[in-house]
DNA sequence: CGTCTATTTGAATGTACTCAAAAGCGGTGG
DNA sequence: CCACCGCTTTTGAGTACATTCAAATAGACG
């Protein structure tokens, strides 16, 4: 099981920077662990982010609801990935995300508070969230290219060839509101293409 | 004209870090300034980024072109603002983006060697560029918010307020191939809406 | 088995695009 | 100063991609 032992948190982090064990320990001490059904939601609309969650196991998003209260998908993520409102939770505002579980999640959880802590007691941190911050910055920029430069089916097969372990997980509308289209041009779509 | 005193890129640094006098002379040091005229290229398609380049005067754009030479126009980089192909910046990869100048520009370039330097030496420097790249990333996923559930009318009007600076510098064809229309849609749309 | 939600399909529509041509505008040279 | 060139913007006509709304079908689960 070991839901809520840390190994998997370290690597991600020891891909960065290198930590003593009373560091891991430190750092780890500060982690909240939580666990999520199936739909269950971990941030609402309205509400102040705060914290940065690290999936353990399971399966997130992060979604808008527009005017028409049109669900649009900003982000899944997948064991070994964080997940937050990151507009909200670095000013401190109410944010407009929702953080909702897919499937069960165990998760740990690092306080704005905590990780403010853990920066001012072991500096270098602020190395570890600057490359992952940039990392996901990439992720986003490039996300930006493929929405206006891609057509609506190149959308999909990039996001199946990138997140093949998504696919299993998520269902049709989900996958169509990421890529961006409706679930009724979706299911055309891959009719048309005998994708299914 | 102070186009290369620093007090611009030290009062950019100065809103995340404190630096002492020496600290900001050791910094400044480490700056390359550079002067691009107008349509100049600063980086290339296929080239490797190497330099995070911060505006001091003039204004640039970032694009990339895509399989039919459409230009997609990714970020605008106004004075007091950072441009830079991050995701080739920090995997040493040749990236897939142009950077070119809008109007004849200044700028102070910090390579990709020196900003290592920098970060050894004066280690806080990573909080400021955590800070630093959390906006971005912020500003970046909000217009993947925008890309998905606002008209092509609702990002131009939305655009036009966040930056009327920007407006009186580009042409017709750089803000629409920004919010992602083409020139001729773009037109039909102003002169549909009374906007022009 | 019945209920609930997800997916598919149909028909009509809208938003944005392509290609091509015309008009407007800015600079340059004769 | 005007004529011309090149580039941007506008307009026209036809089209494609994607949407809406509603209904039908299929799956999942108690």
């Amino acid at each position: 099981m070991m839901h809520h032992s840390f190994e998997l948190i370290l690597a991600n982090i020891g891909r960065h920077i290198s930590l003593t064990a009373e560091e891991s320990s430190y750092f780890t001490q500060l982690l909240r662990p939580g666990h999520y059904a199936r739909r269950e939601l971990l941030l609402m609309e309205g509400a102040v982010c705060t914290d940065f969650t690290f999936i353990v196991s399971g399966c997130m998003k992060s979604y808008l609801l527009d005017q028409q209260q049109k669900e649009h998908i900003l982000t899944f993520a997948a064991p070994d990935w964080w997940i937050a409102d990151i507009n909200s939770f670095i000013t401190g505002n109410p944010g407009n995300l929702f953080i909702q579980a897919i499937s069960e999640t165990h998760t740990l959880a690092l306080s704005r508070r905590n990780q403010e802590i853990l920066l001012r007691e072991i500096p270098k941190f602020e190395r570890c969230f600057r490359i992952l911050t940039e990392r996901a910055f990439a992720a986003s920029l490039q996300r930006n290219i493929d929405a206006m430069s891609l057509s609506a089916l190149e959308r999909f097969e990039k996001f199946r060839l990138q997140y093949p372990y998504l696919l299993s997980l998520l269902s049709d509308q989900e996958i169509a509101s990421y890529i961006g289209v409706t679930p009724s041009f979706f299911s055309r779509m891959l009719k048309k293409h005998h994708l299914k």
